[in-house]
DNA sequence: GGGCTTCATAGATGTCTGTCGATACAGAAG
DNA sequence: CTTCTGTATCGACAGACATCTATGAAGCCC
């Protein structure tokens, strides 16, 4: 059980909840050090091209996911490399992933990408 | 002159346009290598806690501006630190600065920070 | 079981980056 | 012109990161 996620410093939203609207609106107010380290987290993995390319690979997907070997064929890079960068978003809390049979299909968490959103949108400029 | 952008790969948008809500969704449509690496420049810069730190004060600031010198004392870093982050967070087209006087001012560009939201927001999930 | 396919992990390596102290630059003030 | 204050740049260095190859783990099929 190599990767574990501290529960405290990772202010990933839990599943797909409807509380998407709350606007805590990064640039309304000054955060403070903790929150700025969990979303900073998620910015930085946000913040590859590949991971973008993931992302976006997976999202365009018809059914919302994508098993690994899609997205592999997709690259110019190795397998591993893929499946470090698939981790690197999961830790994040952006993409979730699920095992049936051999492949592993991986798929956006909506209320994850809504939040980051929420948090650019300036309220008044 | 380190640090050169050349300006094809970093899609910033120039000014405050009002073209914000063109909703090229990230997640919606597989981007291409050159937009994936453009806007991973941005997320990256987001992508650290001074950073965001920064940008929550600069907006939390009446007037929407804040000194170089009211950043510093904000935190436990140098000086030059703090001006290295400033110009990533310009180089990412994410603030701008204004000298006057002795004084140099920073302030953010809402339509940057408009145009990553709008990246994000799932138009399904 | 043995082999095959799909994916994850481990270890190594080169590059990028956050930080610092020292220094240079710009403007105000004497 | 000199000095002082506020910012930016430079050069160095430690730690983080993206990538690879090699290997392990999980599930299917013969």
């Amino acid at each position: 059980m190599p990767i574990q996620l501290s529960p405290g410093d990772l202010p990933v939203v839990a599943g797909t909840g409807p509380d998407v609207c709350a606007r805590p609106a990064l640039v309304s107010d000054p955060i403070d050090e903790a929150s700025a380290a969990g979303l900073a987290q998620v910015f930085r993995a946000l913040g590859d091209p590949v991971r973008l390319r993931l992302l976006s690979l997976i999202g365009a997907r018809e059914g919302g996911e994508a098993c690994v070997c899609d997205l592999t064929s997709a690259f110019d890079l190795s397998q591993p490399t893929i499946s470090h960068h698939l981790r690197v978003l999961r830790e994040a809390g952006l993409i979730d992933s699920d095992r049936r049979g051999t492949w592993v299909y991986y798929r956006l968490v909506p209320s994850a990408l809504e939040r980051m959103a929420g948090l650019l949108s300036v309220p008044l400029g």
